[in-house]
DNA sequence: GGGCTCCGGTTCAATCATTGGACTTTTTCG
DNA sequence: CGAAAAAGTCCAATGATTGAACCGGAGCCC
């Protein structure tokens, strides 16, 4: 049976998952986020079969998650780079490694995370926008609209 | 050919998304954040097959993200409650509700997130723990370490 | 106690997705 | 020109998901 589509679900969540919610997509938009742009470097740098890459590109691009076109000047070939969309997934990416590195038991961090401006180290802390809370401290909960 | 693991990858995106990354573990994971417990309220609340669930719960509690216990008084049933390490996917969900809320065409968003001690509204924004400075004006990079 | 229902699964066949490898076509490079 | 690389497609084999049917223990009801 083909995969339930989360699209009907009234979630933000279940409909963000049905764009990323599989195993190889927010890998491939890391690497798309960190610049990589041609189809054989997504599939050596991520070691993903070339079939499946050719399929999740293809949905990415569709949901304008990337953006494919070809080059003009030579290699004339398809560059995937990602969109505003695209890089509005970067919280996503953070929140995971950020897991990753506390709780996988991946030894110290495989990654730091820098301003590319000022070169300097950047350690994300989710905040509440009004007070400044440091959002580790609160206790969550949720209201549904409508 | 069986799903690839992602755990030799030394990478902490890739190993989170080695125990998160399929289509329903989030959901999973949400509804437990939020209070489900029972296998059955899991069951209506996604609409999830009971196979797909009986194996997802199964991989959850084997990660630690979920504990599973029977409840000695009557109904005597199995319990799934989250962990610590369960809970601490919180920001992955919020950074997936949040984009869902702006780029998945969801309309107004569908659910607020409350303080519980407070009631009050709350809204999550990754800041630099350093700076102060919010992730959207940065302009990202990496460091591999090691 | 006997039957009924509910809950939490397991089992099954059908279909879908993923994988590794072979193959193709176009482009680039020497 | 000839070779090699880049970007896919095609294929058979194997897993994973799905919906439906089945199952077994715990409560409940008379």
């Amino acid at each position: 049976m083909r995969r339930t589509s989360f699209e009907t679900m009234h979630c933000s969540i279940a409909r963000t998952l049905d764009v990323v919610g599989d195993p190889w997509t927010l890998l491939i938009v890391r690497e798309a986020f960190f610049g990589t742009s041609r189809f054989d470097d997504f599939r050596r740098n991520l070691g993903i079969p070339r079939a499946t890459l050719s399929a999740r590109l293809s949905t990415l691009v569709d949901h304008d998650v990337l953006d494919r076109r070809i080059d003009p000047d030579p290699p004339t070939r398809p560059s995937y780079t990602i969109t505003p969309k695209g890089r509005a997934l970067g919280p996503v990416m953070v929140a995971l490694m950020q897991w990753g590195d506390e709780w996988s038991g991946v030894g110290e961090a495989p990654v730091t995370l820098l301003d590319l401006d000022t070169d300097a180290e950047v350690e994300p802390v989710y905040v509440d926008r009004r007070t400044g809370t440091e959002l580790r401290e609160l206790r969550l909960g949720r209201r549904l609209n409508r």
